[in-house]
This record gives structure tokens, C-alpha cells and sequence, in this order.
DNA sequence: AATTATTTTTAGATTAATCTAAACTCTATT
DNA sequence: AATAGAGTTTAGATTAATCTAAAAATAATT
């Protein structure tokens, strides 16, 4: 696998998310929006990746990641997620002002300040945002941790963590009763103020705000 | 000041550095021999960072960077090394094998991650090598701090901190009675091993083998 | 002072990444 | 099945950064 460029890197990344996860075929206008790009200028560097074998491409087909480009795109997106965490973790940035950051942050090139970083961290599972962190090899181990509000109504899962851990919010959760490791049924989301009841252990209704629920982390069951 | 490209920001640098602070010109081959690229490169890029009022430049005669271009110049220096203090003393590198990770971290853009960083370093003044981080307005307050082995004989100076912290070496400085602080004045440097001969706070004459020499830093009296 | 040698600049190409405009292919609808 | 519309690709330019080879200017040496 040559060296790709920064540009390069992110067209995989860009496809590899499109794709969800590598499975599906991407079509060129999807990238060119996802990248505020032009489509001339995507197929121009569709035939790039291809001749690289990063990707499969049929003229007008649209393109399907390969397992290699799969896994430099898994690489970006690890050095992405870990640079979150030390952004919010260790220098106190909020969880929705890092991402123009590490986007700039990922391309840089090193293996060695990469596993130091992850070993500094702790060796994190998550981002700030919740999603899962893949490993040197690119596995992902752990199921995606999703913010309750997006959910539908009729969901069961369990609450693995908050995003704003500020003590306020905290106390709160304490109040109601809401600690991590509950599991949660989404019962009604209601219309006019995104409010949200849930059912707690099966055994007990309550309902929390938007905002509440924005800061929600929980894993499907 | 509009913004600068990558390759921009490293011409000025190596101009900064070349002019001694800004203040000496600089030809076309001494910058095309310290970036790795061709005089034609050079002069091409010469004329580009004239036209945005980095440097002055009259053909033929060399550049001198100017206020603007040497405020630029400085801010890269200072990402620079705090990313250096950043990946010494939080991920554990050694001084030596920091300065290619810290030549891609020094362009990424954000004034805050930096003022961020910088706190969370806990306002360092000096990076690994000794050498001194300007502050967020480009100053350099501090005397550089020098390596012992690198000065000529018969040069007075202050001790003020080590290179290598391990126990081993402390405790040898701690034998020898060498603590910070001490005033050393190089007596003489022996040509077979260069080792180097040193008067204590002008009473007590010791000798100091190169590779403890490589490791005293000090400040030029 | 004239000529040689060094340094610097220009001219003309190349690669990467992008664009607009025009041509082409596929799909969906009549 | 033909065609209109959407999606995609090619053709031809542009900007940034680099190069080689040749020309021009300055500096050094006889």
C-alpha cells in the first residue's frame, strides 16, 4: 500500500462512512456533497484510488471500498476519535468543538505517536461523541454508543455514559434516579418539546427534556 | 495578513532561522540547501511570499523577512515546541526522536488548541532541546538555554537543567557536586575524547566526560 | 578591466487537486 | 420502446509547488 495523500485519505474515510462500514456501493454525487466537492472533480479521484486499489470502481457504477482501503480509512478515523478524547479529556475542550481540529489532526503521520496517545488516554473505547474507537489492527470491538434523543420511539438500551459530565448534570441524574447501567425503554417522544418518557428497569416511568436526553450515551440492546 | 500555505510557513521559517532572528539576509541557496528543494524553487517562492508582505526582496540580493513575516514565523516556531514539550514530557519520546512528529503538528491551525496546549503544559518557557517558546505575541523572553558540549572554550556560564532526567545521571551530578545553579567556566576541551575540563563556581576544577557535557544545559553569562 | 566562476532567475514542464462546461450513460416515465 | 431527466464522466483550465535546463546578473580572479 503506497502513501496516500491528505486528500486521498479523506475521499476513503468519506467513502468508507458512506458505505456504512464498507458494505454497500457509494455513488459519486453522495461523495461530492459529503466533501463539498464538485462530482467532475470525485471521479478525477476515483480512478486515483482505484489505480492505488484502495477501491473497486465500475464506470457509472458507482465505487465499493477494498479491504485495503478499509483499513487505511479505519487508521484516519482511529487517529480522529483518539485526538477527540485528548482534546475533551486533557486540555477541556467541549465535545462539539473538536471536530474542525481533529480533523487536521488525523492526517498527521507516526504509528509510534499514535499507540503513545492511546496509551496516555487509557486506551479509550469511545470519542466524545460515542462512537467506538478501532484498534491498531482497525477492529472495532465494541458496539456504538448513541445519544438517546436520536432514537425512535420503542427502543430498549442500556445507559453506558453522559456526554456533558459537568457536576450539574450529575446531580441530576442522581436526583431522578438515573444511574449508569439502567436499562431504558423509550415510551413516547413527545411533539411539541422533543421531550422524552422512558421506562427505567422495566418498573418505573419518568420524562426528561431534549437536553437531557442529548446528553445520553446508551448502547442497544 | 492573508493565510499562509504549508510550504509558506516553512520557507519562513527557514528564513527566520537562517537570518539569525530576522535580522541578517538570506540568499536563495542557503534556503534551497536547508528546505532540500532547487534555487528555482526558491525563487519562485521568494516572489510569492514578497507579494503578500512576508519579506522584502530585491533581486538578486537576497531576502530579509519583515515584522509581519517574522510574527508568522514565530507562532510556527512556538507550535513547535510546545508540541516537543508536549510529546516529551506527556507521551515519554525522548528529545531526540521528536522534531520530524513535531514539523507536521507545528501547522495545524487553532489559536486555541495552542493557548489550550500551552496551559496544559503548564506554560513551559523552554522546549526539550533547551531551546526558548516564544509567547502568544511572537516574544522571547528568556535566554536560550545551550548545550555544555557545544561551547567553545574558555565561555562562562550558569547550569540550569539537564537533558537526560533519569535517576542515573542525577545521581551522578549529585556525586560530583554539580547542582543547578552552579557557575561553570570551560578551562579546557581535550581533543582524544572531548572531554571537557570545568571550573565550579571559579574554586574547584573538575572533568566531565562528552557524553555528560551532552547532556548540561546553560545559559551564557 | 576583462574574464571566469558562482549565484540567481526565467522559461517551460510536471504532478496533485480542483473547477466549469460539454458530452455521455443510465434509469424512469410516458 | 423511445425519450426526458438525473447522474457521471471527459475535456480543457487553473492554482500551488516543484523540477531541469538555459539565460542573466553578480562576485571573484587573474
Amino acid at each position: 500500500m503506497e502513501e496516500l495523500t491528505l486528500a486521498e485519505e479523506n475521499y476513503l474515510k468519506a467513502i468508507y462512512h458512506l458505505s456504512g462500514g464498507g458494505s454497500e456501493h457509494v455513488n459519486t454525487n453522495s461523495i461530492a456533497d459529503r466533501l463539498k466537492t464538485k462530482p467532475a472533480s470525485v471521479s478525477d479521484m476515483i480512478r486515483k484510488l482505484a489505480d492505488k486499489g484502495t477501491i473497486d470502481y465500475v464506470k457509472y457504477q458507482g465505487v465499493q471500498i477494498t479491504e485495503g482501503g478499509k483499513s487505511t480509512a479505519l487508521q484516519v478515523i482511529r487517529k480522529h476519535r483518539l485526538w477527540e478524547v485528548f482534546l475533551v479529556d486533557k486540555l477541556g475542550f467541549h465535545w462539539d468543538e473538536v471536530h474542525e481540529i481533529a480533523e487536521q489532526l488525523e492526517h498527521i503521520r507516526s504509528p509510534l505517536l499514535i499507540s503513545r496517545l492511546d496509551e496516555f488516554l487509557g486506551f479509550p473505547k469511545f470519542d466524545p461523541h460515542g462512537d467506538p474507537i478501532p484498534d491498531e489492527f482497525g477492529v472495532i470491538s465494541s458496539k456504538p454508543r448513541i445519544i438517546l434523543s436520536t432514537l425512535p420511539n420503542g427502543t430498549t438500551c442500556t445507559l453506558v455514559s453522559m456526554r456533558d459530565t459537568g457536576s450539574s448534570f450529575l446531580n441530576y441524574l442522581d436526583r431522578i434516579q438515573l444511574p449508569i447501567g439502567s436499562e431504558i425503554r423509550i415510551q413516547a417522544i413527545m411533539e411539541f418539546d422533543n421531550s422524552v418518557e422512558i421506562m427505567v428497569n422495566g418498573s418505573r416511568s419518568i420524562t426528561v427534556s431534549k437536553q437531557v436526553a442529548d446528553n445520553l450515551l446508551v448502547v442497544k440492546k
